[in-house]
DNA sequence: TAGATTGTTAATCGATTAACAATC
DNA sequence: TAGATTGTTAATCGATTAACAATC
């Protein structure tokens, strides 16, 4: 029924969600692909291209209402479903994530938060409970997880994957810089930052 | 001179950076393109199109030379000179950029960090000066500088970009969940971690 | 209705892959 | 030399853009 929707357009996606969601927030309730486009900064052509492989949802001669588009768009996020997550490594970045109230708003529901420094153990951050890593794979043994965050340093993270893998996550998301060896039934993002900051230096340099 | 490199040729060359740098680290020196399409998971046939762009860095029947290949992707990135950077926001993201040695090491200097806390004034995050976030304007116009990091705040965000656009700086670095207003001039690379989560949770879900 | 704007088809453009002559 | 592998040309594939009939 539905059709298929390419690569570059799922990786849209996530661009079309938070404009979207910035409307609604504004209360607009009506838009046509030329604004939402000029908005985004691509054309209006390839907008309702993208649009029309989720269905129908344009209005002929009125635009595109924000509540279902952003409704269906959430859908094929995943959105619309919560997800659990634990996350592994307290440090600077890992608590960055774990503050981070987006998440949590989206679904996505930090359960508990490991770390190999037994002192955090029994505090909390952002409102997870924290445990010593040893526990990670008991706690994963009891409570079935969709996703393992790594926010550990790069030597630890081919470990934890591995214990989050055993543990039966679906998906792995990777802030260490390194690859990480997992069967193929288990995703894994790969978060690099520093890429964006290569790419940010790739343009200043090129503009010279 | 240079053939121009296509933009999604740029978008791999973090990506090959990444792969030759820890192909010197392991020792190799000479890898074909077969060897590294295959760890990287491209087509050979693609990489050799790419590197082609670069110039002349193969050795028929032999493969091309890690060295020399990394050398001329790290001058293409610019890596090999060095940029002066401003943080502001000493929150947990903050600190993560901050404290990630890679930065450093490929000549992004974090020559001080701004922020709206006069408590953490005097102090230093990963070896660099804390000051008030109010001082950030006067420190540009004494101190020229080539990337600014915004890690506050949504909030906060626009104001910052003003003031280091009028400082003066050619690139904005944001992690603010939040579209900056700038001239034309100015470069800026948007870090939206959510959005890594987003397309994960997309694959999750299309999986079903 | 007249005006606006979608959804879709066809045309263009660009990127990837295949293939192989050149060559170390 | 024989074997391996590049660099590049040509073929394929996919994505973007343009255009416009359908329609609210």
């Amino acid at each position: 029924m539905d059709k298929t929707i390419s690569p570059r357009t799922m990786g849209r996606l996530p661009i079309y969600y938070r404009y979207l969601e910035e409307l609604q927030r504004m209360g607009v309730d009506r838009i046509s692909s030329d604004k939402l486009a000029e908005r985004i900064g691509i054309t209006s052509s390839q907008l309702r291209q993208d649009l029309s492989a989720f269905g129908q949802f344009g209005h002929h001669g009125l635009g595109y209402h924000v509540g279902p588009l952003l409704e269906r768009v959430s859908d094929l996020l995943g959105l619309n479903q919560p997800h659990r997550l634990v996350l592994v490594g307290a440090g600077n970045l890992g608590r960055a994530v774990a503050s981070y109230e987006g998440f949590t708003r989206r679904g996505f529901l930090i359960k508990r938060i490991f770390d190999a420094d037994p002192q955090l153990a029994g505090t909390y951050i952002a409102g997870a409970p924290v445990a010593p890593v040893t526990e990670l794979g008991a706690y994963l043994a009891a409570e079935p997880t969709d996703v393992g965050v790594i926010a550990t340093p790069a030597t630890a993270a081919q470990e934890i994957a591995d214990t989050l893998v055993a543990g039966g996550v679906r998906a792995i998301w990777n802030f260490a810089p390194v690859r990480l060896a997992v069967p193929d039934h288990v995703l894994v993002e790969h978060t690099h930052i520093s890429d964006s900051l290569l790419l940010l230096s790739l343009r200043l340099h090129m503009q010279d």
